[in-house]
DNA sequence: TAAAAGATATACT
DNA sequence: GTATATCTTTTAA
């Protein structure tokens, strides 16, 4: 993935991210897995984000270069990974919140429990994190290819298959049409949202 | 120094 | 569908 293509609002960079692979490699093997579903998190101008009350010990990877990953605990038991956007001195990150294991599901799937069905693997932030074996320590990485996790264009996805919709599990500017996702894939995680709950949204 | 809130996932009713 | 586990970061006194 060209850093160029990242140096840009995360509203911006989040539907391209669609159909990208990030890959994790561990001493216990790698895998790697095809995004569906991203966040937009527009820093300091967005309530919601990380980064809306400025800069931070933890926040501090959103408000650098663009190409690294910014890792944040949440609720004490979740990591959530997120690509760092735009410029070097401005918070911008794209949060991945689902995907399709494509690579080293067997690890996956050892990680997250044997009887987790595939679509399953990676549905959600903290699972997706669980699944690519991505942890607090890789919190500031740099996606670079030949580092332990990168972030490669994969399969380009049909513009006509992106959706937009409101954001999931925000307290705050939920209604911000900042979440990407690829209509009709299994892997995309609606929870917490009832089916006919965004009538619209498939539209 | 102390308290509250948080970009969730899972289990149970 | 609702309730709960669990801990880090941030903010207020």
């Amino acid at each position: 993935m060209n850093v160029d293509l990242l140096a840009h609002p995360a509203e911006d960079v989040a539907p391209r991210l669609l159909g990208s692979v990030l890959a994790c490699t561990t001493p216990e093997g790698t895998v790697s897995i095809a995004i569906t579903e991203t966040e937009a998190y527009s820093g300091t101008a967005d309530p919601a984000s990380h980064a809306y009350r400025g800069r931070t010990p933890r926040n501090a990877v959103m408000f650098g270069p663009a190409g690294h990953l910014y890792v944040y605990r949440s609720h004490g038991l979740h990591w959530c990974a997120n690509v760092v956007t735009g410029t070097d001195g401005i918070a911008s990150a794209v949060l991945i919140r689902a995907g399709r294991v494509i690579e080293g599901e067997d690890l996956a799937r050892k990680r997250r429990g044997e009887r987790v069905e595939s679509a399953r693997l990676a549905r959600g932030p903290g699972n997706f994190c669980q699944a690519l074996g991505i942890t607090g320590e890789h919190n500031g990485a740099d996606l670079l290819p030949g580092a332990s996790v990168t972030l490669s264009e994969g399969e380009p996805v049909p513009t006509a298959l992106i959706r937009i919709g409101p954001r999931v599990g925000v307290s705050k500017a939920h209604d911000w049409q900042h979440r990407f996702y690829l209509a009709g894939d299994p892997t995309v995680s609606a929870y917490r949202l009832s089916p006919r709950a965004r009538p619209s949204a498939g539209a």
